[in-house]
DNA sequence: GTGAGTGCAAACGCTTTGCACACAC
DNA sequence: GTGTGTGCAAAGCGTTTGCACTCAC
């Protein structure tokens, strides 16, 4: 009972997350959501989300996944990132700006924030006569996670 | 006659540019290099630099245009960059690592660099347990050119 | 009920690859 | 001559779109 209890309250909660966003609240975008925030940290591609609702039991369609996430990423919840060429990987995007290490061997993104390097962007903008409307900055590293095939 | 001088001179030195990077020197490499060095600073997708040898005259295949962009970014001829989605730019490597001001309207990339973001970039690897191998930055702007769509 | 949302399959844009032919060394 | 390089067409991959059906409101 506390679970089905809990199951509702979150999502009639997010139900009212989409309709904020100007969403019709339908399974889809309902499920999708709820991966996002579930596994709140995670960087995941169109592929990643589909594959995980598909082993949820749930039948959405791929096409789907790329539509919501697009609507997601112009109603705020999500940002688009470009770790690897050629694909699209999203966040949620509740916490702020930040930026990313990406290690290079097994593709794990970490987060980082530094007000020097975000000051110093403007400056250098202003000094050209540009204001920055957005900007994208990736390290490259190899990550020392244990799952790293490159671990050292 | 200066003319021909001149041209048999730089293709000479193409030619062995090309060798010193370890690739043999045949007529589509030659004319790749030799684009990219008669506009230097320029910034070419492959279909950019297909279309540009077609005008030219120069019978080259498409595919041939991305092998050898790619060998040039393998020898260290040539960076590969990703500024919109989906798509890779090139450019002499030359003038060592810099960073890009793409504009959001028009696509002009302008370069700089500054040795502050650098240093704080590798600090704060450093703090994560990184060391940078790669990274990329930019700093998308709307720019204030003649030809730009948005000028203000 | 009505318009927006969905699934499917086909199309898309950029890039890579298989193959037969051509050329650099 | 030999093996690498090339052009062409076909395939690949991530993503978008057209269409008929379905669902939220």
């Amino acid at each position: 009972m506390t679970n089905r209890m809990d199951f509702t309250m979150r999502d009639a909660q997010i139900n009212q997350e989409l309709k904020s966003a100007g969403l019709k609240a339908t399974a889809p975008r309902r499920k999708i959501l709820e991966l996002f925030q579930v596994n709140a940290e995670s960087h995941w591609s169109a592929e990643d989300v589909y594959k995980s609702l598909l082993e949820s039991g749930d039948d959405i369609g791929l096409a789907t996944v790329y539509r919501v996430l697009t609507q997601f990423e112009q109603a705020g919840l999500l940002s688009r990132h470009h770790f690897e060429a050629g694909k699209s990987t999203f966040e949620l995007s509740g916490g702020g700006h930040h930026d990313h290490f990406v290690c290079l061997n097994c593709g794990h993104v970490e987060e980082f924030f530094d007000q020097e390097i975000e000051d110093r962007q403007n400056m250098l903008a202003a000094q050209h006569g540009f204001k920055v409307k957005a900007h994208a900055l990736y390290l490259y590293v190899e990550c020392t996670r244990e799952a790293c095939p490159n671990r050292k």
